[in-house]
DNA sequence: ACGCATCTTATGCGCTCGCATATAATCGGA
DNA sequence: TCCGATTATATGCGAGCGCATAAGATGCGT
């Protein structure tokens, strides 16, 4: 079948993109800012709007990662001091996060080469929805 | 500027793709055949012609996946008999590597399973260069 | 022939991940 | 009010990954 080959072409090719733009986005972030790319996309998260925390589930909800891996991703950041949590009073069972001053100036500085990268690697026909 | 946003939603689209796609194909080829991803990919380089032996330096190359990880993974799946090592005699630093018949049809079980993830969930217009 | 740089694969190590489960809080029905 | 079901987060655990390095083989210059 031709239509299996270029089915299978289509995913390599996306494989190739992902890879291509993860690596480069996660080696540039690790190097210049000691900073995941799931922690980079973490802090983005809780600067958006300003300063606005958010509850974990929430958080979660967005982002291609599962409930422990946030948990722990929150907490690698908290040690670092560039996020903090917060006792959600509404709901007890809920937890707020929410970026401390340093972690928006961190954020900030990564996000300058996080964009470096997609300007550089993301391939500008890649319209995967 | 409007193009950071929409380079941002490009990577963001990328993301999804990928991370939608590959977890079906994992979660499909686990559940229904006992194959990570990696491990279906690597015998289906192995089966593209017939029973060609390859090295690993040569496999690695077109896989997104450290040498050390290919090394791992290739144990995993001669343990479980789906492939052979076999020594290089021309250059003994070398290393064969060669898919077992009952490797062979595992291949072709997990790639129907394969495929009918890809025609599922590969978004028709995700030409990702 | 010898020694040293190079190349190929394997392995030690620490990291992040997801799954399953534990813990704690909330909610709803009897 | 009390108890079981549900929801939100944290944690034990094992798996796969990449980096650095070890171990083995080659090959070139002298």
């Amino acid at each position: 079948m031709t239509s299996e080959v270029a089915l299978i072409e289509r995913w390599r090719s996306l494989l190739a993109s992902y890879n291509r733009v993860s690596g480069q986005l996660d080696r540039a972030l690790q190097d210049r800012h000691a900073l995941t790319l799931t922690e980079f996309e973490t802090l983005d998260r809780l600067t958006i709007g300003d300063g606005e925390k958010r509850r974990m589930q929430d958080l979660a909800g967005d982002m291609h990662l599962s409930q422990s891996a946030l948990s722990r991703t929150v907490d690698r950041l908290e040690k670092r001091g560039l996020v903090r949590r917060a006792m959600c009073e509404a709901d007890r069972r809920g937890v707020f996060v929410a970026a401390t001053e340093e972690g928006v100036r961190r954020h900030v500085e990564a996000r300058r080469s996080y964009l470096a990268v997609l300007t550089e690697h993301l391939p500008p026909n890649a319209t995967c929805g």
